[in-house]
This record gives C-alpha cells, structure tokens and sequence, in this order.
DNA sequence: GCCAACGTACCGTCCAGTCGGTCGGTCGGT
DNA sequence: ACCGACCGACCGACTGGACGGTACGTTGGC
C-alpha cells in the first residue's frame, strides 16, 4: 500500500514532484475534514474543496473513496509508528523503552487526533480490507510482549493508552488533565525499574 | 430523550400493547444490523426490513433517523447502567462495588457489542445531542468518583475497562481471553480490600 | 366512526464515480 | 533550435443509484 520506491522516479529522491505535493495537501485535507466535521461530512468533493483541487483531481490520484481512506489511514498509522520509535529510543530504558513510549504517547491528546479520526473514517466506512489497522496494533502488542513486561503489564499499558484516545475521540467525558496525568504515572509506576 | 411514561398511559404498565412489541423490535433489529453489518448499513429501509414492518412503519415510530439513533442509544445505555447497577448491588463491597461492577461487565465480551454498535452509529451520523452519551459516561464517572477509591484507580478502572470495549469494537488486536483476564484481575488488586 | 398502526408510492437530494477534455512539460528526431 | 508525439496532472459537467423523508391510503380494534 505504501510506495516509497514509485513506478518512474525520475532522477533524485529529495525531489519530490508536485503530484506528491498534492497527494499529501489531499491526506491532510481528509484528516482534517474527518476531525474537524465529523465523517459523515467526508465526502469526495469536500475533501477535494479543502485540498484546493478538483473532484476529478483527487480521483486522478485516489481511486476511489476507500482508496483515499486506506491511504490515509496508511499514512497516519505509519507516522504514530515513527513517533512510537522516536520515543523509545529517546528515554533510552533497558527494558520497558516501548512502553515508556506507548504511554507517553497519549500524555498530549492532540497527538492522536488525527489518527484516530482515519480510524473512525476506515471503520465506518467499511475498508476492503479492515485489517490494516488490526495489523498495525497487533505489531505494536508485540513489540510491547517483547518489551520485557509481564503480560499483565503489557497488555495494561495497551488497553490504557488505546482506550484514552479512544475516549477522547468519542468525547466519552475523558478524564481531566490531572486525572489523566496521575493515573498515566501510576501505570508508569508498574514498568520495571533499571 | 427518555419516555418512560408516554403520552397517553392507557390503563396498567404490565399491557404492553403491539406498538411497544414493534419499537422493541425496531430498536433490537437497530443494534443487530450495525453489530454485524456495519454502520454504513445502516439505513433506514434495512433496519425496517429487519424488524419486520414497512419503511413507512418505522417511520410512524421514530419520526426520523436520528430519533431512531438517539433511541436505540438510549436504550442500550439504560440497559448497561441497569446491568451496571446490578453487578454492583451483588457484589456487595463496601467500598470499591462500582468499581468492581464495572470490571466485571467488560470480561464478557459480548456484553458490549450492542451498547457499543449503538454508541459507533451516534457518533458516525451525527445526532442532534451528541451529550446523550457522554452524560451518561460522565455519571458513571462521578458514580467511579465516589465509589472510595483514589482518583488515579478510579480513572484507571474507567479507562481499561472502556478501553477494552472500545478496543473490541474496532477490533484493534483484541487482547486474548487469558490476558484479558490477567490484566482484570491486575486492576482488580488496585481496588480497596475490606 | 375514529384513531393508531401500519403499508405503498413517490420525491428531492446527495454523492461516488465516469468521461471527455485542457494544459504544461518532456523527449526523440531532425 | 525546433517540432510534433506523447504523457501525467488536473478540471468540471454529468449520471445513476441510494437514501431520507413525505403524502396518502388501508385496516383493525375500541
């Protein structure tokens, strides 16, 4: 789903055409839309109208409607995956590094807006192919399994942080930012200490 | 948003007459056809066809789409806090009984599945009072609150045990039946021992 | 005979996807 | 240096179908 290496690239990588320039104006258009009017705004020409192109336009380079949504859910599940690695590698623990990560992750709830809004957008519309984003969370389960918790742990940290922004994003009266903070640190609490 | 006593009470509670037996139906072939179908399926002519009257009928019943939503979700909520409070009352803990009510409905999965295809379809079309739910959540959390925990356990309850459900909906890797249980059992700990 | 509880036919709107076309650039031949 | 063939990017009018809602007819119980 994801092509980095494209059909005819021309001469250089860092010279990224104008079409992908367009691509990204259009995934961000419809991470927006989704998260700023709700998914059932998230029609065709709306996404094209906030991309600043036209219908045909957008269509010229996503197929069709599931395509865009699988582009972009695509394109916001491999950039939380980065921001997840970054963040393991910057608090530098021996063990419990991805933890650490998962769950400073959802300290900021603006962090996971946007992909939770393609989530919504892919479930709601049914995907062709609904596992894309299963598959994603599952890597992340094992890579937190293999992150030198106990299992109870492991599976505390996921069902913590995944259903805090899962809360937000249904706007399920999410806890307060105190509340939230010292209820993160206590979970925090239970990670092995080196 | 809730009529319990209608308009025109006829003579005793116990007669339940025909039209009530058709909006129940109405109501369950609601849940039934998001659970399994998807909220992209939801319409209007399904839902009739699936309980069994005329578009025409259900329509005699709840006045419009939304109002069938906002009544389907209002059912299942009142449903869940009704199960909710029961749990409670039969665990019989002096402290800590909502708590320990609201772990324990989250352990059977199928628990949910209806309350949270009712709560997916109110989010995605969007209803007129999209507080119908969040109220409720927001009594739960106040009933959590209260319930002579600290304020980090009670939002930790809350968020894994919503989390679970939230997680079971999308389908987001689902932890399996044993860690599910193990991590319960974890948060369970937390709670007051008297 | 009246009203609630339906059914049937129909309308207007919205929307995904199609299609023919325009425009700017590029590349090979000369 | 120029030209024509070609191509990718993009536009915008159009269509066909789905869907929510309306208008009106019918029936059965009290």
């Amino acid at each position: 789903m994801a092509e980095a290496g494209d059909t005819t690239q021309p001469s250089d990588a860092s010279e990224r055409s104008r079409a992908d320039a367009t691509r990204d104006a259009i995934l961000a258009a419809t991470a927006a839309l989704v998260s700023h009017d709700g998914v059932s705004k998230l029609t065709l020409a709306r996404v094209a109208d906030r991309a600043g192109v036209s219908k045909g336009g957008l269509l010229h380079h996503f197929g069709s409607k599931q395509a865009l949504i699988a582009a972009a859910l695509d394109h916001t599940l491999e950039s939380a995956d980065q921001a997840l690695h970054a963040l393991a590698v910057a608090n530098g623990r021996p063990r419990g590094s991805f933890a650490q990560a998962y769950i400073d992750y959802v300290r900021d709830p603006d962090h996971t807006a946007n992909a939770a809004a393609a989530i919504l957008a892919a479930a709601t519309l049914e995907l062709d192919d609904p596992q894309a984003a299963a598959a994603q969370f599952d890597r992340w389960r094992q890579r937190l399994a293999n992150d030198g918790l106990d299992d109870a742990t492991a599976t505390l940290v996921r069902v913590v942080s995944d259903g805090l922004w899962l809360i937000d994003l249904f706007d399920l009266a999410p806890p307060d930012p105190e509340q939230r903070k010292a209820m993160l640190d206590q979970v925090e609490q239970l990670l092995p200490t080196d």
